[in-house]
RNA sequence: GGGCGGGUAGCUCAGUUGGGAGAGCAUCGGCCUUACAAGCCGAGGGUCACAGGUUCAAGCCCUGUUCCGCCCA
């Protein structure tokens, strides 16, 4: 035996640090940029350079991370892209935040030294998502590590830009955008996030000009009405079709407005009278550009009144809004204020309330886009897992809207577009114009604007790969194999990849698009750092080791359900890792060198059954992976690995192990190896750094366990074999009934029973005599005889299992008492299962309807319990006579 | 208002062509049995949200109700 060669609890520390250290050293995560093997590629969703690793960051990543390993395992070459996204909004308030500590702004430093700045924030501070991932496992190809930022994807984005400015699909234009106050900037659509709040509806008259009456129009922002330039009705409301008067005088500012009439007016809604105010709602927008209105901006893009809002002028807007309520009031023109919960958007970056706000953009016509991105998953092309997101994904491309992709802010891609400023006229290049096409002008002044950060990651899975650029890594890579990403940026990023890939690749990013569910606590509440239920994952790798963490995450990534964590799950996983730690060990300490060939004609009972089990179980896991059903492959893994490997193979393997048949000794030693190596294998994608650690412990291993290939469930040696696996069922159910007795009876574990099994069934008589040694083990019995049907034990607990009575024999010990009551509540638990069947085999539809497989499985469950019943009766008779 | 997901053991959840209700944790009882007490052996525990329907048969399919969560407007 060998000595101690693995210490008797895993600690991961140390560990996990040497392998990572040693898998990148190697090259082990480098993909080839042609090779014969086949090709998988996954591109990283590029977290925020300002990051840290959070919950949905661990699980998105181990997911890749096991697919990622798993193919390698099966002869792929694997391109796992990684990278980092520079988050134009985030990251700029981050550094302007460090400005302000230093009473600086970035205006006060300009634009250049700004920029500088923050690029030499990413160099100091930037990257520490990086290392968090590594800490994780991430195999990623970290000699490719992209940044949206980077030369390459700069000018892949410049190039994406003046394309489609050429084809008409971006086109700058004024328009009703949603404006964040406080972080300057428009924001598109989707980065407005909606939120039901309390607030009040103002009922405001506004007097007919004529002087014939007034008409009342209610709004939730009393302040815009500075910026009114009609009063709309609906053409059929009867409450207004009599009127005479074609204007009204808008209040405070005494300006004459005409009334006009739109069906789009709700009827229903307050007193079917609405205020239009074009350049600060965008539905007012649409009505005034339908009508010709006038757009009078009032609110400045700091939040401040400007000179059209006359007396207010200079006002905060929600300083305005009172002023403007207190003086209607005076003026006897607020009706009333009723409380309303109404919607109101709020800034996806810092939370504040935006502002409809009418402004010069930048837009992307996005329809024609969307129709080739909507007809790619129509036709299967790319396959969204679960399929349950692609009605979803489909509404939101179907009811599209342009995409404002402007940013008024400094850290970003600027846009390529140069206006002239002696004859204004506007270039869009690639490169900057010395001299206007138009006029022969040298002053171009280029556009400040910076694009949305979302639109050069929309180019990632091509940008990445060195397009525009004809570079062999998009030959072999693109398309990628899956996108492994939260459905919190399905719109955001995917279907803009989806748009952009099938419109520059002319082929879609990606054939599947694994949409996985979002990381809560235990309680499915979100994480959230204001209720204090945020689970750091550095924190549970440090205490519980990155495998234990990791196959937590994938054991409960069940798909369309959101994963709940809790420190406590991650705990039991531990105890797993130390559970194959110490199988290793065990196994360990009588391996001394690399199995040799499995001799079929050698094996055991359990050796056939294990074999038969490891191969169920690697086509399992195999199979689960295939189709992103993470918590399958660890479930399957699991169970095998602690439920019949360790529970079972190992303590039959033991008097082969520790006997003297040399062999039976070789027959379990070269099973016992090729189940742990194979094991190891098969669980190295889901647990990298303690497999990779046994795996170098394990002699005749050379190298990486990455470079080791998944097992073939069809190998020599590892077979199916139905026949073990009923005869080790036989015998299991022998050895659970006698531990049964033994439990429930109180029988001390140490005291070796003597067990008479009676059968009448020859095949089964058969397989036990010939296990003899292994029931007798794993029971801890004194003797075990297997006999016909006869004359039954005195004094004996009984158990019946199909075909086979168990009497394992008290002399001396029995409580008769305790022995009837364990018999009777056995034969109620069978009495409930002949009642299940009796109620079926008593249909006559049942018996005539169903499938005759299906009638003849219950007739002979039905038999089997019946005569189990009887048996149990009988002896239960007998306790009892013996009892009295 | 529209859409999606969910309600299964005390807790968290599996349950994929409709035919045996299961796992982990927790609980109870017994064990330091030569890899592991981070362990071993055994046990208890469920009107599968509710009401209908289809079917010989429903946790699973259909309809309605209710509660929870998310997305969109």
């Amino acid at each position: 035996m060998n000595a101690d060669v693995l210490t008797k609890g895993y600690e991961p520390h140390e560990v996990e640090k040497k392998w990572y250290q040693y898998w990148e050293s190697n090259g082990s995560f480098a993909a080839r940029d042609k090779d014969a093997a086949p090709a998988y590629s996954i591109v990283i969703p590029p977290p925020n350079v300002t990051g840290v690793l959070h919950m949905g960051h661990a699980l998105n990543n181990t997911m890749q991370d096991v697919l990622c390993r798993y193919r390698r395992l099966k002869g792929d070459n694997v391109l796992w892209m990684p990278g980092t996204d520079h988050a134009g909004i985030a990251t700029q308030n981050v550094v302007e935040r460090q400005l302000a500590a230093e009473g600086l702004t970035r205006h006060a430093v300009g634009r250049e030294k700004f920029i500088e700045k923050v690029w030499q924030w990413k160099q100091e501070s930037g990257n520490a998502i990086i290392n968090q991932l590594k800490s994780l496992g991430a195999s990623c190809d970290w000699n490719r590590e992209r940044f949206t930022m980077d030369a390459g994807l700069s000018q892949a984005v410049r190039k994406v830009f003046v394309q489609l400015y050429r084809e008409g699909l971006i086109y700058q234009g004024d328009y009703i955008i949603n404006w964040c106050h406080r972080c300057h900037t428009a924001l598109a659509d989707l980065e407005v996030e909606h939120e039901e709040l309390d607030g009040h509806l103002y009922h405001i008259r506004y007097p007919f000009a004529d002087g014939s009456g007034a008409i009342v129009v209610a709004t939730t922002r009393p302040e815009t009405m500075l910026g009114d330039t009609a009063v709309a009705v609906n053409p059929d409301d009867e409450r207004y079709t009599a009127i005479s008067a074609t204007h009204v005088i808008l209040p405070l500012l005494n300006r004459e407005i005409p009334i006009i009439r739109d069906s789009y007016v709700d009827m229903a809604f307050g007193t079917g009278g609405l205020k239009v105010t074009p350049a600060h709602d965008p539905n007012d927008f649409e009505i005034g550009r339908k009508h010709d209105l006038p757009a009078v901006k009032v609110i400045n893009d700091d939040g401040f009144m400007n000179d059209e809002a006359g007396p207010f002028k200079g006002l905060e807007r929600m300083a305005c809004r009172e002023a403007v309520v207190k003086a209607l009031e005076e003026e006897g023109l607020l009706v009333k204020i009723e409380p309303h919960r109404h919607s109101v958007g709020h800034c996806y970056r810092c939370k504040e309330v935006v502002e409809p706000n009418l402004s010069r953009q930048w837009f992307v016509a996005a329809k024609p886009l969307a129709e080739k991105a909507i007809a790619a998953v129509k036709s299967g092309k790319t396959r969204i897992i679960p399929a349950s997101w692609e009605k979803t994904y489909f509404d939101w491309l179907e009811n599209i809207r342009d995409w404002c992709i402007s940013r008024q802010i400094w850290w970003g891609h600027q846009i390529p577009a140069w206006t002239c400023a002696a004859c204004g006229e506007m270039v869009v290049a690639m490169e900057a114009p010395t001299t206007c096409p138009a006029c022969q002008g040298s002053d171009l002044v280029q556009d400040t604007d910076v694009l949305d950060t979302w639109f050069s990651s929309a180019l990632w899975p091509f940008s990445t790969m060195g397009w525009p650029e004809e570079t062999d890594l998009l030959k072999t890579f693109y398309p990628t194999s899956v996108l492994v990403t939260g459905f919190d940026i399905l719109f955001f990023w995917v279907a803009r990849m989806m748009m952009m890939g099938l419109h520059f690749m002319d082929d879609i990013p990606f054939h599947d698009v694994y949409v996985h569910a979002l990381v809560r606590d235990e309680h499915g509440k979100k994480m959230s750092k204001s209720k204090g239920n945020v689970i750091d994952p550095l924190t549970v790798i440090d205490e519980y080791g990155a495998d234990a963490f990791r196959f937590t995450l994938a054991a409960f990534a069940v798909q369309g359900r959101d994963v709940k964590m809790s420190e406590k799950r991650v705990e039991g996983y531990r105890h797993f890792v130390n559970k194959l730690w110490n199988a290793a060990r065990f196994s360990l300490m009588h391996i001394q060198k690399a199995g040799g060939e499995i001799d079929r004609t050698k094996l055991s009972l359990a050796d056939r059954w294990i074999l038969s089990r490891l191969s169920r179980m690697s086509s399992k896991v195999a199979d689960a992976l295939d189709d992103y059903r993470f918590n399958e492959a660890a479930a399957a893994l699991y169970k095998f690995i602690w439920h019949e490997f360790c529970d079972w193979y190992l303590e039959a393997s033991k008097p082969a192990l520790y006997g003297n048949d040399a062999d039976q000794k070789q027959a379990a030693l070269d099973v016992l190896y090729r189940v742990l190596k194979d094991t190891l294998v098969v669980l190295h994608p889901l647990m990298p750094f303690v497999t990779e650690e046994i795996w170098h412990k394990l002699p005749g291993t050379d190298g990486s366990i990455m470079q080791a290939a998944y097992p073939d469930a069809n190998s020599a040696g590892v077979a199916l074999d139905e026949q073990a696996e009923a005869d080790m069922e036989l015998v299991i159910g022998i050895i659970t009934g006698i531990r049964n007795i033994r439990g429930e009876m109180n029988i001390a574990p140490a005291l070796k029973l003597t067990v008479v099994v009676q059968t009448d069934d020859d095949p089964v008589a058969k397989t036990l005599q010939d296990h003899l040694a292994l029931i007798t083990n794993l029971a801890r019995l004194e003797s075990l005889a297997i006999e016909k049907v006869g004359a039954k034990p005195k004094a004996a607990a009984t158990a019946v299992i199909e075909g086979a009575t168990i009497f394992v024999s008290l002399e001396g010990i029995i409580d008769f008492n305790q022995e009837a009551a364990r018999l009777t509540k056995e034969i109620g638990k069978v009495d409930s299962e002949l009642t299940v069947l009796n109620k079926k085999l008593g249909n006559e539809d049942f018996l005539k309807k169903a499938p005759a497989a299906v009638v003849d499985k219950v007739k002979g469950q039905h038999a089997a319990f019946a005569e189990k019943r009887e048996a149990l009766e009988m002896h239960l008779s007998r306790i009892e006579a013996l009892a009295s």
